[in-house]
DNA sequence: GGATAGTCGTTCAGTTTTGAACAACTATAG
DNA sequence: CTATAGTTGTTCAAAACTGAACGACTATCC
């Protein structure tokens, strides 16, 4: 690797042994760990991770309702692509799309009754999942550092905090 | 039914305040991350993350080149979706398809010059955007933590790695 | 009041991923 | 050698995602 030749203006930092070999094994647990996940739901009940993330946001809300761009938000999802996951939830009557009282355009997706005995029934496994391939591997000391160091991160990411 | 994540003797442990905090993170900023990550490279080079991995991989392979299903293994992904990408890089002259000497079956992918140079010319870039949203944002000690700990779950994942 | 800009959720075409099935080849065991 | 089992990479249809464009509605300003 040829590092004389750089851009002029703003000099090229690389990453060293140490920040490199952080961000490469972030990038492979979190490859590894959906992989898992998604196995594991896909087997459970036929659901995508991306689709047990809308259900566990709206299992938590008060209503068990959420606008849709205010869960796309939340879950980390593009407009259109909530807008899909919602039809195919509604589909499996897990989730209802209603009308939003306070504004005309707007639409409050609305976890169902199904849906909800749907997300306690699976819940457990999934977490399950969660500590066997993340959770249980970390010490007390490692979980509270690795909380507070990426949250940093995510405020750096958020649209202003 | 599925054996393997079906466990009537154990009973359900949830995860903690702390411990779901960390997972919460976890997640969110492995998304944010991703599309911060996604958004740069397309807007480089077109390029997409999956794409950049596999480039990255088979540059700092002695020859530049890996067999397909090494190389689906190392960027974590499946066989259909590395062929898929292989394919695309192939058509933009990034990547060639080359046969195995010692199997008769096997394909080689092997990084052009062009490719090197198209890595060389977006690595920078791509590097400051792991920086800005991710390492420079965590302490040397914060980060070897989180090394430690992920190393540590991504053995527990890693088919008896 | 009316013009303008902004937001909301959907739609659409194009791209990428998934998992099962498959032909081709290799490895293992008798 | 000859079954038999396993691996390799591709193909295919279906599922999922992307980003731009859109109509519909709201907010803001003068």
């Amino acid at each position: 690797m040829n590092k004389k030749y750089t851009c002029r203006v703003t000099q090229t930092r690389w990453l060293d042994d140490d920040e490199m070999a952080a961000w490469r094994t972030f990038l492979t647990v979190s490859h590894l760990l959906d992989r898992h996940i998604e196995e594991h739901l896909k087997a459970a009940a036929g659901l995508t991770h991306a689709q047990y993330e809308i259900l566990v946001r709206l299992s938590e809300t008060p209503g068990r309702s959420m606008r849709m761009t205010e869960l796309a938000r939340g879950v980390i999802a593009s407009k259109s692509a909530l807008t899909y996951q919602i039809t195919q939830l509604e589909r499996s009557g897990l989730v209802e799309r209603t009308a939003c009282p306070s504004d005309e355009r707007g639409v409050v997706a609305v976890l169902t009754d199904e849906g909800m005995r749907c997300l306690e029934r699976i819940a457990p496994g999934h977490l399950e999942v969660v500590r066997r391939f993340l959770i249980d591997n970390l010490t007390r000391e490692e979980l509270e550092t690795m909380t507070h160091a990426l949250r940093k991160a995510e405020r750096a990411m958020r649209p202003h905090g």
